[in-house]
DNA sequence: GTGGTGTTTTCAGGTTCCTTTCAGGTTCGG
DNA sequence: CCGAACCTGAAAGGAACCTGAAAACACCAC
């Protein structure tokens, strides 16, 4: 799976069915990767309940190769696409940008917590239903936030998050974008965890 | 192909590419079966050219069984989804399903938003009423803002889905394009996210 | 071909506003 | 109470964007 980071895709990664579908139902990601054969909880059962429940998230499923009524029945439960096992992680990759791409235009893809939402596909932040203006790189870092709560956030990660990676930057720009997320989103939004990083709550 | 007949979908079949091409530009599917190799014309050049021509029936490939490449190519040409031949008819008629169920509510032949009305079918437009004339490169671009209402579309995707893809244009073309949407339609039309891309709202 | 018409692309100058840096202040742990 | 870590306002510099005008191109009628 390293290939997806390669390609320039962020990952989270849930090692049960059933922290997949919390995670699934909880946040909001651009993209599902779903193994069937999962253990604690079905694969297509984590989709079914998804889907009853409305989460719009664009799901590809990895079967074991040639089970077509596997594939049928995954895409009846509302997958996607597929891809069989042992998989190719360019297609992997290819597939998941056009799912993304066309999934964007319907699902909304909406993150809210604590007061604040954040729609990725609009790029539109509110606060208190109040909309807040934020710039590209802002945008991004809270992003990253909202998608890691309650963690404590390492100054190195955001770095390397919104630069290029190894990119060993000198200077305390980071600090001043948690200033303006602060300012712009109230000062208890991200608290700082002194000599360790940031964490959002 | 019977077998989907069968599964309560209608047919109809162009032999050629070139056929295909114009089928396709003309008529309205509500989804296209490719099978790359056709004579005449390559299928992924049909593909491109209706992408490039903003013709978003979903489109399915058909490919030899384990050429990876040719798949990704497709999927990068803007194909929504593909299987390997020899094929097996209800897994297609599965996937058509997902994939048709994903595009609809993008069909409609007029479109309408914020005082601009587009009439896919003809190619007019109309602002508060008035008829307005768009050439044909402003007319695409129209078409494809008005599609992806409310959502960030970066210049990338612009130049992709203006040109055929792989051209890596360096120039300001999508710029200028933006501004003169915006000189006939209104100013307020389309809003620029600095460093992101253009919003239609 | 030739000329005429309209469209597309390029270019250059101007403008906006985002990013980064810097400097001085504040907080916190030990 | 000292030093390291962190905060934040202000300002320079630059990247991203806009737009008018002209050149290049495509198309059509003759």
């Amino acid at each position: 799976m390293d290939g997806l980071a390669t390609a320039g895709f962020v990952l989270d990664w849930a090692q049960t069915g059933a922290d997949g579908y919390l995670m699934g139902k909880d946040q909001s990601f651009d993209a599902v990767i779903l193994d069937l054969g999962l253990p604690e909880m079905a694969g297509l059962d984590v989709l079914k309940r998804w889907r009853a429940e409305g989460v719009l998230v664009p799901v590809l499923i990895l079967t074991a190769r040639g089970s077509w009524s596997e594939k049928i029945e995954g895409l009846n439960a509302g997958a996607d696409d597929y891809s069989t096992k042992p998989f190719h992680v360019p297609e992997i990759a290819a597939r998941l940008k056009a799912l993304i791409r066309r999934a964007s235009g319907l699902a909304t893809s909406i993150i809210s917590h604590g007061g604040i939402t954040l729609d990725l596909g609009s790029g539109r932040v509110t606060r208190a239903g109040e909309p807040v203006e934020l710039t590209a790189r802002e945008l991004r870092m809270l992003t990253y936030f909202m998608h890691r709560i309650g963690r404590i956030i390492p100054q190195a990660e955001l770095t390397e998050h919104l630069y290029a990676l190894d990119d060993t930057r000198e200077s305390n720009t980071i600090e001043v974008y948690v200033s303006r997320l602060r300012r712009k989103l109230g000062a208890r939004l991200i608290t700082t965890v002194r000599s360790l990083g940031y964490r959002m709550d």
